[in-house]
DNA sequence: AATCTAATTAGATATTTATCAAATTAAAAG
DNA sequence: CTTTTAATTTGATAAATATCTAATTAGATT
């Protein structure tokens, strides 16, 4: 499990004085001695923290004669800031997979052609919220899109993009805002089934 | 401040545990018997992380009869798993508000130990001038300096002084008279920028 | 070879924290 | 009002960890 790195991260991000650091990384670089000064504090106490932000790949260092300097990985930073959401996302379409009930599949079987593409919108409610629910997780939570943006994904499924971007936002699974749409979150969406709890 | 939610947070993600409570409430929500079953562990500890997810924002509940349902805040997960990314942003852009652009940053890591010390003279003209404006503002606007104060001043940068003190006369920084050296107003000074990027 | 400097390691201490069993509380159901 | 049930609080324990001082190491510089 690649679990492990991600609590390191997690946990290299979970101290007041590596916060501290970091900061004053992306200032500039810094060798020890001048961390330690800014930050009152011993130079072995910077090691310890340097140690866990270069496990957590945060920082890199490069030695110019006697002095090290540490510098801050930006792109690991942001890489890593995200992951645990991506990995709950595809613990999601996972899910999705496995769990999805075989009333759900018959829908999916007469609605859906196996290339992906929706033969009519269903006129029964339940149904339509069946298909939308597939639509709907085409986008990606927390992606912002314009509307030409938003048609262009739901003409994958069928070319009457109007009609199932305006039952997308009755139905609440996304909403809209001065022309921008994103992707209400997933509690907010109906279910599609009875509750299994 | 607000380092403190942060690191709530990031605390919050930094517990093996924590995280598959997590994972477990991504794919439905769950009460807290069923959570210490599917984790073998028992309520008391559910109820120690649940605290800490719930400060953390990373969940909420409801309650249905005797039990209690938590729910993950997806929204909040993501919003504040960039938080610190954003933070770092603005450091930045405060810093380059107020000394400089990116362009001016590059140079001066180049140029530029992290205590301030030139580490060469830089060759091209355009380079010269951004570390001369940085060497410049050492100085005080209508204070009168002899020339061994400028050596001094200048010497804290780098050791060839002579070098460095003609080239502020030449690229007009400063002007002198009689042995006395005065900078020259800021207008005056020539502009270290093409754009910004 | 001898010395200097920055960084690291080792060892000690105090704080935090993950976990559990036992006791208690809160709310619903009888 | 009493009982039931899930959750919480309390108190204890073991593990992790942030920080320091003192000793050591790794590289440069003389």
């Amino acid at each position: 499990m690649q679990l492990n790195r991600l609590i390191d991260f997690h946990k290299a991000l979970a101290d007041p004085t590596r916060l501290r650091i970091l900061i004053l990384l992306s200032h500039s670089p810094l060798h020890g001695q001048a961390i330690a000064g800014k930050l009152g504090l011993k130079p072995p106490t910077i090691t310890h923290h340097m140690t866990k932000l270069r496990e957590a790949g945060l920082v890199k260092e490069r030695r110019e004669g006697n002095t090290i300097y540490f510098q801050l990985e930006r792109r690991v930073l942001e890489q890593k800031s995200f992951a645990f959401c991506s990995l709950l996302k595809e613990e999601e379409t996972d899910m999705s997979k496995t769990k999805g009930t075989l009333r759900t599949e018959a829908i999916w079987r007469n609605f859906f052609t196996p290339d992906n593409r929706l033969k009519t919108i269903p006129a029964q409610r339940k149904k339509r919220i069946v298909v939308l629910h597939r639509i709907a997780s085409s986008f990606n939570h927390g992606q912002k899109y314009e509307e030409k943006e938003i048609n262009q994904i739901i003409q994958r499924f069928h070319d009457d993009f109007a009609t199932l971007r305006r039952e997308l936002i009755i139905h609440q699974f996304m909403y809209r805002e001065k022309g921008i749409y994103e992707l209400n979150p997933a509690e907010m969406w109906p279910a599609s089934e009875e509750r299994e709890i």
